[in-house]
DNA sequence: CTGAAAGCGCTAACAA
DNA sequence: TTGTTAGCGCTTTCAG
């Protein structure tokens, strides 16, 4: 009735039914109910955001982004978590699209096929984010990782390190740490060279697991004239670990690590890094969301966004 | 019909009937709609978080034992932010409860009239996280950072230190920091001291801002003692500042943070701080939320989880 | 064990 | 400008 058109703000209603409505509702403390509201007019104000995990600083930042790319949209982002499960990334997707939402923004481009499936059916935006290296199914903005390998290759050998080592997660369904590991072997291998010697782990990403990492690298192949590592934090945990031992930083030994976490700036010496537009992929993904019912747009958008080469001190200039 | 009996694995169904509905299910595609299956059964799988911001690495820290602790229970959070605003709080809230969610997950004790009253009014498990110190409205889970501040006084009046600097954010609406400097301040006054110089700043919590305001307190108080700063990363980047120049931590100068950041750990030498159990307290609210309808209870549970004083390196022992 | 029927609380179209 | 009327796609209850 009425009292719909004056909550919804649709026009036509006179100025004192208006004010008889609004101060009804107040005084009953009445809340309406957006499920019902939601069935009858097909629209629901969710946005599905499928993350693996809480745990990677990343993601938050990619959250912050959403939220803030979602401000005045009258949107809800809706968090749901994988654990870097496939299996579970299809539990969770199920989930979330049985609620209908305006659209979804979903890490990474590798889903099982039942997923796949279900996002292509949706009939609703979706936004594949982080990463670029692949076939997205609707929209998709991210970095390239293998190229952001690459660059970071192509930056060490110009500085003239040779003898390069590379410590990195264990995870096998980290999909951008291993494109990036792929594109940096691509890049060693232009100039003919192989990675040295490798150091794995599992767990997340800390300090204390970088200087440990470095500490059993550096026994191991002593050698070695630089270390590239998978994330910033434990490349700066290898970093403190090169000052304490007063290894000389960045003749002896360069570093380099990945994300532009601005968190660690304040360090004794600054980290190379590669900025992995975390906030930027999360607005635009939320923009695409939002703004889809405007434009006309019906294909996807491909937005590669440009990681930047944050050279830092950890590496010699060439 | 007979088929939401199947899908909802409701008894008394054949299993050839079975069969051919899950059969059918598959082959069409078919992704029930919650939204209908909400309004008809007024119930709801969704929890609704109200946190004031991402950019704060405690948030998300929470946001992860949340999701652990709603794992197993069929139950999705959905995630508001309030940028630490009261107005937009009390908006947040409203979109969520609008969605009848089954429960409610929310940071802190302070809120407006207006949410307080619908949080009351909403017939539904309330858990307000983070602050024990205050009258909450169903469950409160958290600590008491009146006596975490109160407690690391004592600690450093225990240790020797008498001339105490603070280092904090200025933000108003940060009720945690601000309870905690009164405990601070209170702790001290019992052994008739005060803060003897302070130090402020607006914006995350950094590394870089860290060195920044000791070099500043430093500078206009070089007799302080002891600094005391309102986070880690503050506190670390005061921390990497002292070594830098040389200072003698602790002989010279004491330090502490507060949060108990295992980031950080890997540091050159480890930061005194407390910690606020924030992965803890989202696994306990989540478990109040989704145990609630199994339990009897009534009333609100209030949850004190008590702080630990991490002491590190950066105190003189006592 | 299975089918039929009556809503859940709204919105959208239409009539008044 | 306002009121009326059908549903939205399920769950629930009650017969068969």
């Amino acid at each position: 009735m009425t009292v719909s058109r004056v909550l919804r703000n649709r026009g036509d209603v006179s100025a004192t039914t208006r004010e008889r409505v609004l101060e009804a509702a107040k005084t009953l403390g009445y809340v309406p109910n957006k499920i019902a509201g939601a069935l009858a007019s097909q629209r629901v104000n969710l946005v599905g955001v499928i993350i693996p995990s809480f745990g990677n600083l990343v993601f938050p930042e990619v959250l912050a982004g959403i939220s803030a790319g979602l401000e005045e949209t009258g949107l809800q982002p809706v968090v749901g978590v994988t654990d870097y499960s496939p299996e579970k990334e299809e539990t969770v997707l199920y989930e979330m699209l049985s609620w209908r939402p305006t659209g979804v923004i979903i890490a990474g481009l590798e889903h099982t096929d039942a997923a796949r499936a279900m996002l292509e059916n949706s009939a609703i935006p979706i936004v594949e984010i982080m990463d670029v290296d692949g076939a997205g199914i609707d929209s998709v903005v991210g970095i390239s990782h293998q190229r952001a390998g690459r660059h970071m290759a192509e930056a060490i050998l110009r500085a003239g390190y040779r003898k390069i080592g590379f410590l990195g997660t264990k995870m096998p369904d980290d999909h951008r740490a291993r494109k990036r590991l792929a594109g940096f072997r691509a890049g060693l291998a232009e100039a003919g060279l192989t990675i040295a010697d490798e150091e794995y782990y599992a767990g997340g990403s800390a300090l204390a697991k970088g200087r440990e990492m470095t500490e059993t690298i550096l026994a191991r192949s002593p050698d070695l004239d630089f270390l590239y590592y998978s994330n910033d934090m434990i490349g700066s945990g290898g970093l403190l670990h090169c000052l304490d031992k007063g290894i000389d930083v960045p003749g002896q030994i360069g570093l380099a690590g990945f994300n532009g976490l601005p968190l660690l700036d304040g360090l004794p010496i600054k980290l190379a890094t590669m900025d992995a537009c975390r906030r930027e992929i999360g607005i635009k993904a939320a923009e695409i969301i939002a703004g889809r019912p405007h434009s006309g747009v019906i294909g996807g958008e491909l937005v590669e966004l440009e990681p930047r080469l944050e050279p830092g001190d950890t590496i010699r200039k060439s």
